[in-house]
DNA sequence: AATATACATTTTGTTTACAATATTTAATAG
DNA sequence: CTATTAAATATTGTAAACAAAATGTATATT
């Protein structure tokens, strides 16, 4: 076989177009459209489509023909509320079952944060924010639990917020956020972990909806 | 359009099949032979089959091949897990937004179950308990939790716990569980909630791996 | 002018055919 | 008899063709 199927190709590329919102939700996916514009078979795009069905990015018409799925404000709140189960979830079980060397590697990238914030990278800074919560998930030990958290769009969605504009304020916080977890994870204190972690999330959650609603003016 | 297409035909079965494991875990599931058997073309279940990675359901194999995922030890494992973090997840959020009409409902499915123990229908109790379980997911008025958690593959290993003979002492434990945790509820007594939950966890925990390890025999 | 009907076009659903790659089988050399 | 290689077979990847349904358009009738 090639190395890599037509197929696939035309996966990761109208996937990656959707989930950057460089496809604007409620969209109807033309088969023949799509064929012609990544030169590839009708049936490639007909596969892609119906895998991103399985994953419930997109929708099946009452009468036929796939749309991309919307992010109302209602779909923002819930996928909040889910990565913030999804990461308690976690943290609990990260705080049985965490190793030195992970610990290591959440402190390295809060050492990278702080660095980047520093110097001015601030793109750079939200991808190491990014990295600390997916290396949380990770220290969950559950691969399940980190590829539900992975496949709920979360990142996706957590990547919206490097195009706005933080205050350094905003960033410092984030900063020692992250350590005090870190910390409270070290010290086997899960009640101070998830107190802070709560914390975190409370106040991204009035960024991202200031966010959601600046998007929908 | 045909009131279903050939190819959500096929999906409903195969996927059925794989779920209730009448297809056991990393079987090949070749095109040619499941499009006989079905009597549908090969195309409609090559749509089924990338349905079902989307939904990781099957694998690619590394030379091309849909696998059915295999459900190790460890699989089962943080199936629970996930499983635990959504539930109590739920829960909490359910604590916040819980009408009285969901209470009434939660305690219906109690007296159904309690009736059918009673009568002897344990196969109709397990249904009761597995509909408690996803009731208690709808009060947390989280459609994406809900998702999550039916797409997670937990209900079909709930169902295995039909098959195993269960003591009659069991079910009225899970009786009394399911009601310690609508009462909970209804009093408002968050941590009460959670301790009982996890208690039920816990116990579902050793009856779940004791019948997967008689089911490797 | 509004509505309904017939026609044309677009789009999807399905099947078939062919090409490319894997896998198995058989034959041959050591 | 074993290992290696070549041919045969099986399986998947891709494309094209056809059928069915939905959508859009123009015409006729009131």
């Amino acid at each position: 076989m090639k190395s890599e199927s037509l197929a696939l190709k035309a996966y990761t590329e109208i996937r990656r177009k959707i989930l950057s919102a460089q496809i604007s939700p409620n969209t109807r996916l033309k088969e023949d459209f799509w064929a012609k514009k990544l030169s590839v078979s009708r049936m490639a795009i007909r596969e892609t489509l119906t895998r991103l069905l399985g994953e419930q990015l997109v929708t099946l018409g009452p009468k036929g023909g796939y749309f991309v799925n919307s992010l109302t404000s209602q779909d923002i709140t819930q996928i909040r509320e889910l990565r913030e189960v999804l990461e308690l979830g976690a943290l609990r079980l990260a705080y049985e079952k965490i190793t030195k060397d992970q610990i290591g590697r959440l402190e390295k990238i809060c050492k990278d944060f702080t660095a980047m914030v520093e110097q001015g990278y601030y793109a750079g800074a939200c991808e190491a924010d990014l990295k600390f919560h997916e290396a949380l998930m990770e220290c969950s030990g559950n691969d399940k639990l980190v590829h539900t958290y992975i496949n709920s769009h979360i990142p996706l969605f957590h990547q919206r917020l490097t195009k706005t504009n933080n205050s350094e304020n905003d960033y410092d916080l984030t900063d020692k956020e992250h350590r005090a977890i870190v910390k409270a994870l070290k010290d086997k204190n899960i009640e101070q972990a998830e107190k802070v972690m709560k914390m975190h999330f409370a106040r991204g959650a009035t960024m991202i909806d200031a966010d959601f609603d600046q998007q929908l003016q």
